[in-house]
DNA sequence: GCATGGCCGTAGGGAAACCGTAAGGAAGCC
DNA sequence: GGCTTCCTTACGGTTTCCCTACGGCCATGC
């Protein structure tokens, strides 16, 4: 479970990455606002714990930036009491707001609630299809019962699939969610990697049953065939 | 979206029941913790706001056995501001955790960010005629269960007529939003892809019964024959 | 009654866009 | 240094789009 820490303070950033590292957190920092945009970019994190009142890119400018490409969970950490601040970075797309200072329990508390509801996602903590099974939670993918790897690019496509069973994904949504590319153009990449994770999903990868081409448009994961 | 107050404070209760309303939410209530457990069973709230430190049943018990059987979200309201209650509040499967006493905007802003998470949001637009399902947010066609494949044009022309359902929509709207040129002059496209629309979903394409034409005007969708 | 013209539905074919796959080199990690 | 992963390119097959043509229906007018 990856975790992005952005704040400008380096004794708290310290403190954090050694209490989330000891519970089984992969820490990564950002001491301002354009460095968290650019790490979380490279870096896909599974949940970001930011700070407001950065320099060189406001808090909620981040959170802005952020939910353009990704939907991880945000909690806002911020010396700011007042509840106008909070109404604004909630609304702008954070999921919860914790003032400082704070108990540290309390905020591994809320990560464990926050990773639980993600974790479980808009349907069921497990999606399958075919004899594939895929475990949004632990990232992990199984076929009859044998796991299957999958490289990481290969994952954060088959995950957005999954998180939206049934849904058409456009190749636009599809290079923004996994290449934070604002480009329309498509030189293949994804073409490529729906091949691979075809290879290794589907039964007859000539003839996908459960990862479909909508020619024109984009892609779509459906369980039943 | 119905929304379950458990909270023994009858003047909160009323506070938040006009608030709440106000804001488009149904507003159920119960005065205690048991109450809470069965109401919710009868109701099945959307979301549900809950006290601790009510008589008859204490909140943790109320988590515990809500998260029995359903995962719709929990805010924890509480007068206790101890860490110790809000991680045990948590992890027993609440989703977040005010003190007393709050900013109702704060309330609201916590609501809001916890429903776009899960998705709670207005039901998915779904447009329905005869044995045809038209999903707008999945960008999905079914007839009688089965699955139909559109291609691009298709489904824009058809998305576009489900969005207006019983309207008459001209020549010329049409072919603006499905090619966004000015020229009104009419090459025989809409003919051409209405024609295998109907292929598609009438039951008997010679005789539409809900993709209708407007002779000299444009076409219509109706849902009823 | 019958020809005429406007409007509509359908079929077919060529062109263009799109998609799947293989192979190879570059970059990063252990 | 070996391995994995990512990026790039190229080519053949498929889908989709565009365009044209033809026949049916209806109202109008002779």
């Amino acid at each position: 479970m990856k975790i992005l820490v952005a704040d400008d303070d380096p004794q708290l950033v310290r403190a954090l990455r050694i209490t989330l590292s000891a519970h089984g957190y992969d820490v990564v920092a950002a001491p301002d606002g354009a460095a968290a945009v650019t790490l979380a970019a490279q870096a896909h994190p599974d949940i970001v714990l930011l700070d407001l009142g950065m320099p060189r890119l406001d808090g909620v400018e981040v959170i802005h930036a952020l939910r353009g490409w990704t939907s991880a969970p945000i909690i806002v950490v911020s010396g700011r009491t007042g509840s106008a601040d909070k109404v604004e970075a909630l609304d702008a797309g954070a999921d919860d707001y914790v003032t400082k200072p704070f108990q540290i329990d309390e905020l591994l508390a809320r990560l464990r609630a926050l990773s639980r509801r993600t974790g479980a996602g808009p349907d069921a903590p497990v999606v399958t299809f075919g004899d594939v099974a895929i475990d949004l939670a632990t990232k992990s993918v199984t076929r009859g019962g044998q796991r299957v790897h999958l490289t990481p690019t290969e994952w954060r496509m088959l995950e957005f699939l999954a998180r939206n069973p049934g849904a058409l994904v456009t190749r636009q949504t599809l290079l923004k969610e996994i290449w934070a590319s604002d480009q329309v153009s498509d030189s293949g990449y994804l073409r490529l990697y729906m091949s691979q994770l075809r290879k290794k999903l589907e039964p007859d990868p000539a003839q996908p049953r459960h990862l479909l081409t909508e020619s024109g448009m984009g892609y779509r994961l459906v369980r039943d065939a």
